[in-house]
DNA sequence: CTAAAACCTGACGTTGACGTCAGGGTCAAG
DNA sequence: CTTGACCCTGACGTCAACGTCAGGTTTTAG
């Protein structure tokens, strides 16, 4: 058992990899044309993909519920995958960070303001 | 002074309603639209709105970022308005609550996966 | 009185992350 | 061998909260 096959057993197609991140396949194909995503080609044409994929949409579904686009995704990448950022980098992910946490404080504002509702209606029903 | 005067003069035009809540025109006959907001008419047809109604709008605005529709709040209103609720009008302000708590942690998690990325980069610039 | 600022009603345009449909290959199972 | 599950590439549709433009009336400042 050489070792190319042995990689090559570890490749799985894109229903796989939706199924594997709770997406659709629709999905993945998009986060490929947003390049967040590469895959090889089986000689008929179908993407493969390593078993990582999987884990990775999931990143990339974390950072999108965390309100950052496709294009926000694809400069972090690199950051990530290098281990290394230059000045616009670092302040990309600074400013990110400090968007996110702003929205978290909105929401939980948001949620106080809710909860006030909810409280003042439960004793008045 | 007439009661009835001094109400009419305590209306606002549509501009400064938007000015206070830092939005646009649009947005507030957007919301109008959306059956969020009612306004008196003056004669030629402009909107007059109450002193309260930017403190309403920010309200919104408020709810939006939390990730309410416009559907959502006009269900919320009645409630506020009223200060009373049905069954359906609670299970639905449960629902919204418990999204938000949701979004809140997704975030949270989101933020913590940023900052690793972060902390990381910045030992190995 | 006049010009600028603010307002009005449609109605079409934008953006992002997909959904969905059309039309057609591919591949293990029976 | 054919049926059904899965895959492919376009390419148009969707949804929400507005933006923007057109074409016209009203209000306000000087």
């Amino acid at each position: 058992m050489s070792v190319t096959t042995a990689d090559a057993e570890r490749l799985v197609r894109i229903g796989e990899v939706a199924r594997d991140a709770g997406v659709s396949v629709r999905a993945v194909r998009y986060y490929e044309q947003q390049g967040l995503l590469t895959a090889e080609r089986s000689p008929s044409g179908q993407r493969l993909y390593p078993r990582e994929a999987g884990a990775r949409v999931r990143f990339f579904q974390q950072m999108y519920a965390a309100g950052l686009t496709s294009r926000n995704i694809a400069e972090l990448l690199p950051c990530i995958e290098s281990g290394h950022t230059d000045a616009e980098q670092r302040a990309m992910l600074h400013t990110e960070r400090d968007r996110i946490r702003a929205k978290i404080d909105d929401l939980q504002a948001a949620l106080d303001r809710l909860d006030e509702v909810i409280e003042v209606t439960a004793s008045h029903p």
